[in-house]
DNA sequence: CTCTAATGGTTGCATCATTAAACTAGATTG
DNA sequence: CAATCTAGTTTAATGATGCAACCATTAGAG
């Protein structure tokens, strides 16, 4: 991580998942790990990564509970790296990254892969956004709102 | 430009939408252009970054279609940066961020702000991906397939 | 018309992250 | 018990990032 202005203090819950998983290596390792690679070395040879760079990524996703190391599973003696339930939940991310590349990106040729779901086959709806009224929202239709002072005396930047 | 391990030739979409968008400062940017910011020296002011990183990012932006500059429009002769419908469509990106940290964050009692439906004022539904058919659909309800072979050509916008 | 402040950058330099490659060391295979 | 696989650590070179200082333009005051 390049920067020393972390955002673990920022208001900014977008600010706040950029630190933790917005690094270019995070979000792809999560990825690979939804497909179901678990590995290092399994990682290493399908992202291309240096090895110790692989290493600081992993250490720092476990740490953050995203992922979790098990000690084994197919045999072999060494350890495995799997998903946490707020690992899993970083699929929407991964799905809304998709749909923006296959909505707009200038070569959609190029798109290897389609997410479809498995009972059908069929492509997936893009993700939309709700009220809780069920109306469609779009950015527009949003705000941003304070949130209700709790307890929490903290700091936090508009 | 901001790796050497760009991933433009990857089919991976995700990988896709991290080269274009995946740094620190693109999201932030685009996050506060959603908001209405719009000027230079408010971006730095807003987010505190230097400004050469700032004129770097800006400009990224622009060449890649994100944010178009208008030349001006509040009286003053300076330019501002406006979202493209490109940029627009990063909103879903940014919820499904915001929505992440919201769930899983350590200390969701720092997130200083709630997004809301303009018109009613509560907080929104969370992001779901739903099959053509209207089922909810996990993770684990999905897979990946391969993009029919070059036959297809181009996707319209549909 | 000049002085000054604000805006919108650009240029240089130091730092730190990233990379590839070499090296370690235990596990597994043969 | 030699070769190879796994999971790292260490190292040096590279170059992207961040900070500060420096230009250029515009606006306002006098």
């Amino acid at each position: 991580m390049v920067k020393r202005t972390s955002f673990e203090r920022d208001g900014c819950p977008i600010a706040r998942s950029l630190d933790a998983i917005g690094d270019w290596w995070s979000m792809l390792l999560i990825r690979e790990a939804l497909i179901g690679t678990s590995r290092f070395s399994e990682f290493q040879k399908r992202l291309g990564l240096a090895k110790n760079i692989l290493t600081v990524r992993l250490r720092a996703l476990v740490d953050q509970g995203i992922l979790k190391t098990a000690p084994a599973s197919d045999g072999s003696a060494y350890q495995e790296y799997l998903l946490t339930p707020k690992g899993r939940g970083v699929f929407p991310i991964l799905v809304a990254l998709r749909q923006w590349s296959e909505e707009f990106d200038e070569r959609p040729e190029e798109i290897a892969t389609i997410l479809v779901d498995k009972e059908k086959g069929k492509p997936v709806r893009k993700l939309e956004l709700y009220s809780q009224d069920g109306r469609p929202l779009s950015a527009g239709d949003t705000a941003l709102k304070r949130r209700p002072a709790g307890k929490q005396g903290k700091r936090a930047t508009a």
